[in-house]
DNA sequence: GTCTATAAATGGATAGAC
DNA sequence: GTCTATCCATTTATAGAC
């Protein structure tokens, strides 16, 4: 969104022909322009939801048109599978190992919740997109595929996949209330405290 | 949705004359359409969330016309904060009370993302509608006026509100990962070990 | 390789008849 | 008190020019 327009796209330049200045000084790139518009796309996605945002939107960060998207993606809910794959590639889920991992993963957290934060994540991802049904699908199978395999790294012993999915899901939940709602005690409390009320949850699960 | 559009409405009844026949028996009765509109809009933002249902879906399914919705409501978006209000008025987040509240708790909520459920509530509303901005401000303020006093009356002690929203955000994150997201080792573990996990989880909040 | 222009569908909201 | 008909904005996706 606040991505490089250029410094070369002021309201009306009348884009004087031929084919696609491409904003950032690239030219025609196949490559380089797909992976503009997946970075786009995975901001986008994580900022506003898979219904929250139109692929003109998507386009325009990446300094593209809305066509290049289903001429490279086919489709709005493919772009949105490979920006879900991007989005949980790192392992950002999980913080520290072994003794330190509750606390590691509580402090992350809180940190990248605070209020002024402005940070992206795959949680933002998840809950923001939630709603729509094929996009619940795919993340489902991401989940399946990226952070299944590395929290089971982590975790072991009985029941280790329920116990790692209901890390995710404490992670998420406090995602969604301090961040994506900003419900007071959560946005107002000290980060200490809370960071230490997250970490004793977690720890019942480690 | 796959309500009773009546049983005489073939695609070309010329409406012979006259107001509403309105399915339901009922005939001219504002009230009484206002609260179908209301109980109608609560199922299918729960079901479907804020930018998934249009005006018109629910008013097919309360029997009515799109139109009196925005007679009776406003808009879409006062319409909204009405449903979320009715939602989450029964105070049904939590169960039990004292020593019982983290297992009777835990217990309702295995039970109502069950697989199987089909069941509704104020989590998926929440989670289904989280992307919209207005959406997410409108429930933050219904939480902090239903919710937060609900559970205020059980918890005391330090820190109790940030202990009340955290209990809120593990149950909405049991809720995504389950019921929404529907995660394999949440959806196909046994219900009792999971029931157990998530009330030790709860007991380190009470 | 990328664009403009447009098709086809769907959204919320409104005007006016009965 | 409720309906039909319509307006206007916005969406994804496609056709065809350069």
């Amino acid at each position: 969104m606040t991505e490089d327009a250029g410094p070369g796209t002021p309201p009306n330049r009348p884009r004087p022909r031929g084919p696609a200045p491409a904003p950032g000084g690239r030219r025609r790139d196949a490559a380089a322009t797909r992976q503009a518009i997946l970075d786009a796309a995975v901001a986008a996605f994580t900022r506003y939801g898979y219904d929250g945002v139109g692929v003109r939107d998507i386009a325009q960060s990446a300094g593209v048109t809305a066509m290049l998207i289903n001429r490279y993606f086919g489709s709005k809910e493919r772009l949105f599978a490979e920006a879900v794959d991007v989005a949980f590639a790192p392992r950002t889920v999980t913080a520290g190992t072994g003794a330190e991992l509750a606390g590691e993963t509580a402090r992350a957290l809180v940190a990248r919740t605070a209020p002024e934060a402005e940070e992206l994540g795959p949680f933002l991802l998840m809950l923001r997109s939630a709603a729509n049904p094929r996009a619940a699908q795919i993340m489902r199978e991401a989940i399946a595929r990226h952070v299944g395999r590395h929290l089971g790294e982590e975790l072991s012993g009985d029941a280790a996949g329920i116990r790692a999915e209901l890390m995710l899901a404490v992670q998420a939940g406090v995602w969604l209330m301090r961040s994506v709602l900003g419900t007071t005690a959560l946005v107002e409390g000290e980060p200490e405290e809370i960071t230490e009320r997250v970490r004793s949850l977690l720890r019942t699960l480690v």
